[in-house]
DNA sequence: CATCGTTGTTCCAACGATGTAAAGACCCGA
DNA sequence: TCGGGTCTTTACATCGTTGGAACAACGATG
């Protein structure tokens, strides 16, 4: 492989005449520019990066760490992610923790800062001494602690509201929520918003009609669902606190001859491509995935390049409607 | 953030001595190691990768080159080729094509051997000439072009017909398939192997049964059954080249109120978790996604440490019956 | 006690790139 | 012709790490 020197012998100049031309400084005679260029194609040289960021301090990385990849979500999230990080010449290193807290503290120590330049999170289960990063960082979704750190993300409130209020407006009475998680942050705001929802139409809160769920994967919603239709009066409608946990509700309701949405109305959340094709397609609050992806990504950058501080951003959600949920 | 001068200053040693204790060199006085050690436990030293691997002529990371992560396959393989790279101590540096040529060709270009120190591909549209890597690879899959390169996967032939020979046990006789391609080297296989299943059946091959897809998205799977169900004579089965495909089938078959399994059998591939919970549930053949990440990743090591060559590995499958195919 | 081999440690160079400072080339006007 | 400024190029040090050679300390051997 070509080096900077190879080049210059070639060229009969200097390393850093060479490394003048590579990094585009205006001072080059034309002469000797064109016999360097000559020289780079003819050797087919390509910086080294490991040395290049070495003397500059950056490692041109940025690592994204996620519970898991199998999740819909987060895999369309981390190909948003690549892509966007792609536009700043960052490449994306892909942790997983699996949610756990033994995973996500070793995802951390592993981020060195010579490592990546910058790490975008999301936690599901780290403590406030945890958030010692070593580089700057974004946190996507809340978290139930609070700490100095900027966030990316949606109004988990408002969204799961507009939820709720779609299964109202609908006629429905009796309305589960699949989802509730003890130190999740987000599980919290979206209960919260099932809790408003329900308030403003002067609906009950029906402490068994709220299910908590460790995972948030097909099997727990599953789970949670059929333990709702064992209820003696079952939910007519459930709001899930994301797409995965309704998919699972909805097998379990048809295991059981639950039709949905005669019977059942499901609404999910987080709008994966897997949830307009099933049958029947569900009805999800969609976050705007590609915006939450490029808000991170331009928002590190902007941290690494000028050093900018504490920021939030919130970025815009929608409520799809298909299917799962119908007039009655 | 500690290098090793710091530590050597604070421990009293000399540089390489610290580095000595760091790379576990045997030679190392007990008294020294043990101060070595509490400075480096001090100053929470952690090696500059970037210069280490400048030094060692490696980078730590590998690249995985896949079409997109937003399609389950790979999002579930991406993850478990992050776990075993892991084992390796190796990063992995996901790059998505798109299956575009011009995606898969910058992504190739990407790769200088600065950046990785190999490559997993899972390609599909690139040509002969392409096939130039900087760095050892290994291919994920058949290809249409004979390269010299290691593929890790399944006999396609094999499992298309075993998922095909299953249908007919079910005695299903008029059987379609979705996803023939003209570049892609499993669509080819996976043809041979429903062709070989019929045959062996004395089935006569109908060209009106074999659906093309030129992606393999659900929106294509849909496309393609509606073709289908508009045939004059529409199949009684069906065999997609992989699950999306299939759930794109089985929605378009809800839609037209044909009903799984009773009028339409279907078998999907890759047995991606989404399959378990569809209603109905997707026979599937499922390749040991577990085992290709595994192979692929280990083989790449022995190829970068010993210099080992050219190797194919084949992986088990099976085939995982589900409610979408029932005897009638 | 000189010699030897084994341990343990240090010094120096090198990986490939870039920032700095200084030197060299060049042109202008006086 | 010379001084002085503006371009242009170069030599050198440096980033943090490791391999190799050199060196020092040590007990054992004859």
């Amino acid at each position: 492989m070509a080096t900077l020197k190879d080049v210059a012998r070639l060229a009969g100049v200097s390393v850093k005449t060479v490394s003048n031309v590579v990094n585009g400084y205006s001072f080059v005679k034309p002469d000797n520019r064109r016999r360097v260029e000559e020289a780079l194609e003819a050797t087919g040289y390509r910086p080294n990066l490991g040395a290049r960021n070495l003397r500059r301090g950056r490692t041109g990385f940025i690592a994204l760490v996620l519970p898991e990849l199998s999740i819909p979500y987060f895999a369309e999230l981390a190909g948003l992610v690549i892509a966007a990080a792609q536009e700043h010449e960052w490449n994306v290193l892909i942790e997983q923790t699996f949610g756990t807290l033994a995973g996500e503290r070793s995802a951390l120590a592993a981020l060195g800062p010579h490592l990546v330049d910058a790490a975008i999170l999301s936690p599901e289960a780290l403590q406030v001494d945890d958030f010692q990063l070593p580089v700057p960082a974004v946190l996507l979704g809340e978290h139930a602690v609070d700490v100095p750190i900027s966030r990316v993300g949606i109004d988990n409130v408002a969204a799961a509201q507009s939820a709720v209020r779609h299964l109202i407006s609908l006629g429905h009475q009796r309305i589960a929520a699949i989802g509730a998680h003890p130190h999740r942050g987000t599980a919290a705001l979206r209960l919260e918003g099932y809790r408003l929802a329900l308030a403003e139409a002067s609906l009950p809160f029906v402490d068994e009609l709220v299910v908590p769920a460790l995972n948030y994967h097909r099997a727990d919603g599953a789970a949670a669902m059929r333990s709702l239709l064992d209820l003696r009066t079952p939910p007519d409608a459930v709001f899930c606190f994301n797409d995965l946990l309704a998919i699972g509700a909805m097998r379990a309701a048809a295991e059981r001859l639950v039709r949905v949405p005669s019977d059942l109305a499901v609404v999910g959340f987080d709008n994966n491509e897997e949830s307009v094709y099933s049958s029947p397609s569900l009805t999800s609050v969609a976050p705007d995935k590609a915006a939450i992806a490029r808000a991170a990504v331009d928002l590190l950058h902007r941290r690494v390049e000028s050093g900018e501080s504490l920021e939030n951003v919130e970025t815009p959600f929608s409520l799809q409607v298909r299917e799962s949920t119908v007039a009655r």
